[in-house]
DNA sequence: CCCATATATATCGCATCCGATTAAATCGGA
DNA sequence: TCCGATTTAATCGGATGCGATATATATGGG
């Protein structure tokens, strides 16, 4: 298990820093700063994505991970915890309680399955699906500064990055 | 305030779904799925980056932002938090707890500064020193399934949406 | 010098994430 | 049928993120 997943080994490349001598103490020769790493390239983007979204969530009254569940139970309604999981990324867990407060908040319901009294199957409430719509017609497409092809061909990357991480994490632990 | 990133307003295409009828139900027609959307794809693969790298910082006794705040530290030593948080996007609400477990690990030291007691100066402790050297040799690049070109281009692009998203945010907050 | 303002950290409460464990229901082989 | 293994949620504790607030220090105008 190697923990890098800076590219570059040797020399850095630092467009903004070649005009006059650094101001900072350089670091140790063939360090990887923290700008090469990509997992903190993701990191850092997620972290700006929350803030870029926290006012019009705030509007909604929402947090972030409560928005992708409904968002996802717009999708299909009815799904148990752990098929919504699957597709959050997320496990009962973490989910449980974000589903608690939305039921508490009469955005859903939470209702175990009679055939399988394991299983709880969440649905949106009327005022979830009302939810829903308020917040769709706000986008930050603009405030990404990417052009369309741009756009797409990162989403694709960042999708295909995702999934095989998470394919080859579940290979290491056999 | 718009609060989708996804670019396609009308009808989708799902490439792995057009051989034969969907099971699922169909979602209302021109909704966006939560796979459009970039901010789901950076917050999911923000969360298998830090599964993949769970296994390896356990070795190490760390966290993923305390490893972020080490390597930071090695890039240049004596960081305010205030500098230091801005390299991690981070502010003293989120890094002071973190520093303060990193100080009680003896991988730093936390000193206010002389000339202005205010500031609190953060160093490397011989101990964190040698940390970074333990998880040098670690790397991920292989679990990317990402070619060369492809992962820098990649990086590229998700710190430009990264400081386009900051900087559209702090625009927005007048 | 005095005090209002600004700056730099720290504290607090709430909401995720996550590993480990628990509890309840289901399944399956003897 | 019976009982151990499996499956599904929920619970618990620890560690972030973050808005709001508090505290301590520095600064500047009168």
């Amino acid at each position: 298990m190697k923990l890098s997943d800076g590219p570059r080994t040797g020399s850095r490349g630092n467009s903004r820093d070649n005009s006059k001598a650094s101001q900072k103490p350089k670091p140790a020769a063939g360090e990887r700063r923290l700008g090469d790493f990509l997992c903190f390239a993701i990191y850092s983007a997620n972290l700006a994505f929350g803030r870029a979204y926290k006012k019009g969530l705030d509007e909604l009254g929402l947090t972030y991970p409560q928005w992708i569940a409904i968002v996802a139970l717009w999708e299909q309604d009815g799904q148990t915890v752990s098929e919504l999981g699957e597709k959050m990324f997320l496990e009962s867990n973490t989910l449980t309680p974000i589903l608690k407060k939305l039921e508490q908040m009469a955005y859903l319901r939470r209702q175990r399955d009679p055939s399988d009294e394991r299983q709880v199957r969440i649905s949106l409430t009327e005022a979830g699906r009302r939810l829903r719509e308020k917040g769709m017609h706000m986008n930050l497409v603009a405030s990404t500064g990417l052009k369309p092809d741009e756009f797409a061909r990162l989403q694709e990357n960042v999708v295909t990055l995702r999934d095989n991480l998470i394919r080859a994490t579940a290979e290491k632990a056999e």
